[in-house]
RNA sequence: GGGCCGCUAGCUCAACUGGCAGAGCGCCGUGCUGAUAACGCGGAGGCAGGUGGUUCGAGUCCACCGCGGCCCA
């Protein structure tokens, strides 16, 4: 017997019931148990980062993920869902830097402690984890969260050590620099992200006009030869120490003009910014500069050996600014560095890590930068150098934590060549089923055609430690793949501070290795999933071949440069292949009008909120059906509401509706089945559509599409709800229990049935709550998905739906004759072939005509009314009057009643005349004329002529 | 500055390879109702973000511009 279903479900109380019962049960245990030894349906987890709470956004990804984890198990397969977390990185130590009130290096290192601060970065990354797992239970999100990776652990570690000393092996690996937007005051690069948040406007800094002089060229003799000097510009003089070329464009023309007794070069296009009025001397193109050698400002930029100090070519040469010569100084812009590797120009830096100028720049050894501008411009004026100074305004970045202005800086940066492996990464990702499509060619396959070399390291310290020793003594390097390798216990802790206490001996030459500074990008550690988390290849060599490569995964966009990208490169590196097969790659969550979440804008909407007023079914069932996958999803209240009453209650009531009189007529699903051709013509007609909606939404989960069978599902219910049901009505009230009630009993339960599987992995809680109470009380989540079921008939379903565009017709025609649908009339036309009969009298009882012709070239209604039709009309106004009222007494459904009533003329006619046809429809065992107590009766007006009626329960 | 995606009714979204623009919600009218928070029928509501181009024909293909989102520099 089915429980009693309430009309009025709450579907946050119920998803919180089905929670506990999961849990009491083991459900999400003995869904795998059941598919143990099953071939397995890989699915990766991309570790969200522990260092916060989970938001809307993280429902999304998690219900695409969950769908196909349930839909591949539901199929046979064993899917396992390990859980995992990031640990890592900056987001993690600015928190801290937050709690602690501090930030930068300095006050890391010199008023905490690494020690202590990364212990409290690590305590900081347990903080949310039970805020994760309450939630991903509240979305039905099944996950193993007992046997989860971490990045932080040494297991994992080493296996990410591992990877780069396979790196390195292939010769992957190398050194560099990296030039990139630095806060001398904290000691840390910044991100752009960081950037972006700390550009001022109208800065003043200083804007000054350099003579570089040109050296004498070989038996020069004219005086413009022998006193010339290329002018350049700058608003950093500081960078002037470190000058090793100057920059010109080959294609600009350029001048040669005398001041005084000396003679100035620069581009035409600039000559505004000398002070007289020019007299040129001659004219040239930059090429013929290119080469000129010019005297150092100072000595100390330059290493021994190798050419510097000469004119280049360069193609970010503006003519827009400056003098259209471009002073370079190798470590302090990133053009310029770019510049003097590819001239292979030599360099060294004069400014320290702190910012301030090194020992062996010995006129402004120990100056800050900034101090040392004005130092500098007073240096070059006094030797005659400084054309002139001035002082701009500009936009200029500082740090968004100390305010310090921002200096460009070249840093020790290591990199893994990428590049030499482009056209596999490439491949790689070709052979990988992008879901939507044009993301593989289209934002992923734009960036591996532009792909650069990977700079992974960060000079940090909450990260996976950089496993590579330097030899003080003779600059050997060696990279290290495992704690024993370097005498470790398996369990040690391998971050800093305790791994840069590790010296080694060198092989080569006896001397002290030590480790470098920096830690790991933290894409690299979640790059590395596949193997890490099962400690490979220390350990769980055949685990992970056993679950190399993904059948699965699924993030959102902003993960292509992320964890896709990662993923695909260390394993194209390492194994020679994605480690995913199939991805699904989505959208955003964005406000209703289409904006971004953000807290400033106070649009951030608390997934909490929605669990509690929609349920998390809801939240779920608007993802997959809303809009494709890829595009934003505009969520809010409006949408979710719709989304409840567009699918979640109609379908609610097609259950609670099953159940009421299944209830009644006490139906056993058990009984044996009336052969589908014995059946009513709405039976077969809906066991075809279940036919094809059960095959169609195989083939579009099966192409990890979930978009449209989802939308099939929600048409789907809507015909169940709004023609099957209606149409059947009748067939479940009738009071005698014969085969064609039976028959529709059996027709409904298998449809919902087979309904809630096809839901499981969609709505796995509304979806187990109708499948329970539908069946023996296990869960549907342990049961097979349906793969055939029903019978397609197509021509039937063609029928039908010509059926419904003659009611749709024979409707409007009688909305034009403003004839209610309660008159019934003699006939309606309508064009094309004869129905079946079946089919017919569907047509006949909802047009409520008497005779339906086909092959008239249009749809006609006959409009005549006889005394016949018009007592019949009256009689189903009576029967409506009396439902009305038994409505309003209070009596159930199924109750019988005594009638009585007053009336004459053509209703009373209607009442003697159509009084079984009344009885029966309003359950009156009796139906007579006449007042009496005790009876329930109102006085009603009825197509202007005045009846009493009155009801008493039998 | 560059790349990718989107822009269709008041709102949310459809429409296989170019072939008379649709649905749901909301609004108005009306009908129906003892499963329904409903449903049916009719109506109002669209210069398809803008401007050009290709084509017999463009929401669909091309170019440029605008807005939104994401990414890169």
């Amino acid at each position: 017997m089915f429980e009693k279903v309430d009309q009025r479900v709450s579907f946050p109380a119920l998803e919180v019931g089905l929670m506990q019962r999961w849990k009491d049960e083991g459900t999400f245990e003995k869904s795998l148990q059941l598919r143990e030894g099953k071939p397995r349906f890989v699915f990766y987890e991309g570790p969200p980062t522990a260092n916060g709470k989970p938001a809307t956004h993280h429902i999304l990804a998690r219900a695409f993920k969950d769908l196909f984890g349930r839909y591949k198990t539901m199929k046979g397969f064993y899917v396992e869902r390990k859980a995992g977390w990031d640990t890592h990185g900056l987001p993690v130590e600015i928190e801290v830097e937050k709690k602690l009130g501090i930030s930068g290096k300095f006050e890391i290192e010199n008023e905490i402690g690494v020690e202590r601060f990364n212990e409290l970065c690590r305590q900081s990354v347990f903080e949310y984890v039970d805020d994760w797992r309450t939630f991903s239970e509240r979305m039905a999100f099944w996950q193993d969260y007992d046997h989860a990776y971490w990045t932080l652990t040494s297991d994992y570690i080493q296996s990410v050590w591992w990877a780069l000393s396979e790196m390195w092996k292939q010769n992957l690996i190398y050194k560099g620099f990296r030039v990139a937007p630095y806060c001398s005051r904290c000691a840390t690069p910044l991100s752009s992200h960081e950037l972006a948040q700390g550009y001022r406007d109208n800065v003043p800094d200083p804007s000054v006009f350099i003579k570089f002089r040109l050296k004498k060229a070989p038996g020069a003799r004219r005086a413009q030869d022998e006193n010339t000097s290329i002018l350049a510009w700058t608003t950093t003089p500081w960078t002037l120490p470190g000058n090793v070329a100057l920059a010109v464009d080959n294609d600009v023309d350029y001048i040669k003009v005398k001041e005084g007794d000396e003679y100035l070069i620069l581009a035409e296009a600039r000559l505004a910014v000398l002070k007289e009025s020019p007299e040129v001397v001659e004219r040239m193109k930059g090429r013929d500069l290119v080469g000129l050698d010019y005297e150092p400002l100072y000595p100390y930029s330059v290493p021994d050996h190798g050419r510097a100090q000469y004119v280049v070519h360069a193609d970010f040469v503006s003519t827009d600014e400056g003098t259209g010569v471009v002073h370079t100084s190798a470590l302090y812009g990133v053009d310029d560095l770019r510049l003097c590797q590819d001239e292979g120009i030599p360099f060294k830096h004069t400014v320290g890590l702190d910012g301030k100028f090194l020992p062996y720049v010995e006129k402004f050894a120990g100056l800050h930068v900034k101090e040392a501008d004005p130092v500098i411009i007073d240096d070059l004026k006094t030797r005659g150098l400084l054309y002139k100074a001035e002082t701009i305004l500009h936009t200029y970045p500082e740090c968004w934590r100390c305010k310090t202005p921002l200096i460009y800086y070249a840093l020790d940066s290591w990199y893994i060549r990428t590049t030499e492996r482009k056209a596999e990464l490439i491949a790689n990702n070709n052979a990988t089923n992008w879901v939507p499509a044009h993301i593989k060619t289209g934002r992923m396959g734009d960036w591996l055609e532009n792909n650069v070399d990977w700079q992974f390291s960060r000079s940090r310290y909450w990260g996976t430690p950089l496993p590579i020793w330097v030899c003080e003594a003779c600059d050997e390097k060696r990279i290290v793949s495992s704690a024993a390798e370097i005498g470790l216990e398996e369990d040690a802790d391998l971050h800093r501070p305790y791994i840069d206490a590790v010296t080694l001996p060198c092989e080569k030459c006896g001397g002290v290795m030590k480790r470098v500074p920096e830690v790991l990008d933290t894409w690299f550690d979640s790059g590395s999933m596949p193997f890490a988390q099962r400690g490979y290849p220390r350990e769980g060599e055949e685990l992970f071949k056993e679950t190399f490569p993904a059948d699965f995964i699924s993030e959102a966009v902003d993960q292509t440069r992320g964890w896709f990208y990662t993923l695909l490169a260390i394993s194209t590196l390492l194994f020679k292949q994605n480690s995913y097969r199939n991805v699904i790659c989505l959208g955003h969550v964005v406000d209703p009008k289409g904006k971004k979440a953000s807290k400033s804008r106070g649009n951030v909407l608390d997934p909490n909120y929605l669990f509690d007023t929609f349920g998390s079914d809801a939240v779920r069932w608007f993802y997959y059906t809303s809009t494709q996958v890829g595009e934003n999803y505009r969520t809010g209240d409006a949408a979710l509401k719709e989304t409840l009453q567009q699918f979640f209650i109609p379908l609610w009531n097609c259950y609670s509706f099953f159940v009421t009189y299944a209830r009644l007529d006490k139906f056993d699903p058990a009984q044996p089945a009336v052969p589908l051709d014995e059946r009513h013509v709405l039976d077969r007609w809906l066991m075809s559509k279940l036919y094809n909606l059960v095959s169609s939404v195989n083939t579009g989960l099966d192409a990890y599409d979930a978009v449209e069978p989802a939308r099939r599902i929600q048409r789907f219910v809507d015909e169940l709800s709004n023609w099957y049901i209606r149409r059947s009505r009748r067939r479940f009230w009738k009071s005698q229990s014969d085969r064609d009630k039976l028959a529709a009993y059996q027709t409904l339960h298998e449809t919902l049935r087979t309904l809630a599987m096809l839901m499981a992995p969609f709505t796995p809680f509304t979806a187990d709550a109708i499948y329970r109470n539908l069946t023996d009380d296990t869960s549907v989540h342990l049961a097979d998905f349906p793969e055939s079921v029903g019978r397609e008939d197509s021509q039937l379903e063609q029928d039908m739906t010509r059926a419904r565009q003659a009611v749709e017709a024979g409707l409007a025609a009688r909305d034009a004759a403003r004839l209610k649908v309660r008159q019934p009339l003699a006939g309606f036309a309508y064009t094309g072939d004869a129905l079946p009969s079946e089919i017919e009298a569907i047509v006949l009882d909802e047009l409520n005509v008497k005779a339906l012709t086909f092959g008239a070239p249009e749809a006609r209604l006959d409009t005549v009314i006889t005394e016949e039709l018009k007592l019949e009309g009256l009689a189903r106004e009576l029967v409506r009057l009396i439902q009305d009222r038994r409505k309003k007494t209070g009596l159930n459904v199924e109750d019988r009643i005594d009638t009585r009533y007053e009336a004459d003329g053509l209703i009373a006619r209607a009442l003697e005349r159509h009084a079984d046809y009344i009885k029966n429809e309003t359950l009156s065992v009796t139906l007579e004329p006449g007042r009496e107590d005790g009876f329930d009766g109102e006085q009603i007006m009825l197509e202007g002529e005045q009846l009493w009626i009155g009801l008493k329960r039998n």
